[in-house]
DNA sequence: ACATCTAGTGAACAACTGTACACATTGAAA
DNA sequence: TTTCAATGTGTACAGTTGTTCACTAGATGT
């Protein structure tokens, strides 16, 4: 009973992915999952696994990529939703929070890979971060926000943004995601940290 | 020749953390490393092992406890060597710096753990945070610094400051310790992070 | 129609894993 | 001095791992 009947072409590579997320998302730390054991969660040989990826880090850096997918989506989303700027932190927050939950397994990955043991992996995730911390920059510039900070502050500001959200990131994966309450309260936490960031980043330079 | 002769108590306990800690500064992250693993590296049979700990998760809350105190002394060298206000940050970021480098394998460690596999770890090195956090807010009381932030207030900012810095660990241990120039540079972001959080918070709720 | 390529299968293997057990040595308590 | 708990060692074993190999069903190009 040798012998693969052709599905959908990438079905398989598909079902690897999203077994490791799986298994992510079950708790278990990316840098401890081994080949078969994402073969096993994904129903497939293990054999299988080499037709796609060279080792699970390889894995993991396509991991990254979509990664980076899901976080443009989120991107467009806020852009679409905040128009103007009074309310601004708080419906961003309140979008990623969101994705957050929605996404779950994602985030894990991510919070994982930055201090993870594959080196590309981190270097892949960091990459995503400036380049969110860009775009921000690139938002505020056009919403005609913080005029007053040169280039290099702005850039500084957004990346503190950034990373501040990326640590509340913990905090919401820490949390079981059907404890309203307490996703509640990281969400206005970090809501706190941004405004206080946004009126640091007001009185820069100016005092 | 089967048995063995006693040496310091508690020094094969020692050796089989600093193993531990030794394969997590050459890379490797915490949740991939086996008992065998640690004991090799720390020159023991894997037996022995179980002497001390009932599993590697064992090892790693004792770990944490071990992180608490070297977090504690960097405390205590911070407050012994900021005596004025002025300064407060640069001084402050300096001997942070400092530290994560002379403790790099701690700091590596503790740095995996905030996304760690074993929940306890996780939670042990957060409840470490929010310590540091609160020490940080009784001495910004204590030198009367931001004295128009409610406690709550006050708490939130520390909170901030706290994750930001441990948001600059991972951009340490990314580069490579000889790196001088890097290293500066993640120096003078980190200081210029503080400055803004805490112009921020001299600002909150007064306009 | 035919050859080729892609993506699947199962069997095999050596290496490594966690853990259990019986035993040895020692420092301290009795 | 005898006893004993603590700490070390060596051997053993069953289960799991990564990876190679030979094989095949179906899609694709000519």
């Amino acid at each position: 009973m040798a012998g693969g009947q052709r599905r959908r072409p990438g079905e398989t590579r598909e079902k690897l992915m999203t077994a490791a997320l799986t298994l992510v998302g079950k708790g278990r730390h990316f840098a401890s999952i081994g080949i078969r054991e994402v073969t096993r969660q994904a129903g497939v040989v293990p054999t299988s696994f080499y037709r796609h990826f060279r080792s699970v880090d390889d894995l993991g850096l396509q991991l990254v990529d979509e990664l980076g997918l899901v976080l443009r989506r989120m991107m467009r989303e806020a852009r679409e939703n905040v128009l103007q700027a009074d309310k601004l932190i708080e419906e961003s927050v309140g979008i990623f929070v969101a994705h957050a939950l929605a996404n779950r397994n994602f985030f894990m990955f991510m919070a994982q890979g930055l201090a993870g043991e594959s080196r590309a992996v981190q270097e892949g995730i960091r990459s995503e971060m400036r380049f969110f911390a860009s775009e921000l920059a690139n938002d505020l510039r056009r919403l005609k926000l913080l005029e007053h900070l040169s280039d290099s502050d702005l850039d500084m500001t957004c990346d503190l943004v950034v990373r501040t959200v990326a640590f509340s990131l913990t905090d919401i994966l820490s949390i079981s995601p059907e404890d309203d309450y307490q996703i509640e309260q990281v969400r206005k936490r970090t809501t706190r940290f941004l405004q206080l960031i946004l009126i640091g980043a007001g009185h820069w330079q100016s005092d």
